[in-house]
DNA sequence: AATAAGAATGATATGTTGTATCATGCGCTG
DNA sequence: CAGCGCATGATACAACATATCATTCTTATT
């Protein structure tokens, strides 16, 4: 990712704070900047020492967590359950249609790929989920892969 | 869960124990009933407090790990990744085919109901993980739900 | 039965992830 | 410029998990 669009998708993720009443401070697009340019997942104590080393200041872990939760809650940032680590949503450039994300994870090289799970799978999981007598809610779902990259190589 | 039906159940555990040359061990075997018997998933920790309260001695923290350690390399107990929490596998009795478990979570009650997901589902997720330049692994899905009990008098 | 080898468990320390709470700083508005 | 509210800092601690070495229990062999 190049600076530009960098600057494009802050730009875009600023708009869309403000639309919510928040506001995208400094420190809150540093930490967001982080995760762009990431190319694997971070837990929070893993940004806390990236902000460190690329700002010349610290922050508290505590301020990465509650930066970490405004972001999740103005869904530009989504945390990954199984591994306790954090990625920037790959939508914010465009309309951002904040759907449940869904997650495919390299077992190897842990790199993250946010996909779209077609309406066709979701309603089939839906119906399944009925027949057991539950309902569905929002399922956030992290699909441990191989990524190609990685499989080339491969024993 | 009556008596009957838990012995059978660790019975056939010990069954399973043995074939792979691991023994189930009195402790191993009150650490799996007390997760046969729980109604909902239940931490390590929660794990050592049943234990301590339900058996007049008690067990480090430790222990319990490695016990349910042991107990997921033969199969017998599932880690909720979303919750942190172990469930006993729903399938100890019959079979024990052991494939990638699915979870349904009650949002509400915390219940954890184990399923399977048809083959059809799995595959078109496959193919879909395959386009986006990824090998599905394996999966263990864990769907937030509402289970029926709980969305009868839910608000 | 004695003993040696290996498996299981205990004890202790520490690492990782996350929350609670109160204090301080900073920016906007009247 | 005073005061309000939001953002951040600092400190403490809770919850989840692993590393490591010591001890105890099983089992096989003699």
């Amino acid at each position: 990712m190049n600076k530009q669009q960098l600057s494009h998708i802050t730009s875009k993720a600023k708009d869309i704070c403000a639309r919510s009443g928040g506001r995208l401070t400094e420190k809150r697009q540093r930490v967001l900047e982080i995760l762009l340019l990431s190319d694997t997942p971070l837990s929070a104590y893993e940004l806390t020492d990236v902000y460190g080393r690329s700002c010349e200041e610290s922050m508290p872990t505590m301020s990465v967590y509650r930066i970490l939760k405004f972001l999740e809650d103005e869904h530009l940032v989504h945390k990954l359950n199984s591994t306790n680590k954090y990625v920037a949503c790959a939508h914010i450039a465009r309309g951002h249609a904040h759907e449940i994300p869904q997650f495919l994870i390299c077992g190897k090289c842990q790199s993250a790929k946010e996909i779209a799970i077609p309406t066709s799978i979701v309603d089939d999981l839906g119906k399944l989920v009925d027949k057991a007598g539950y309902t569905l809610m929002n399922s956030q779902l992290e699909l441990q892969c191989l990524c190609d990259r990685c499989s080339v190589g491969a024993s």
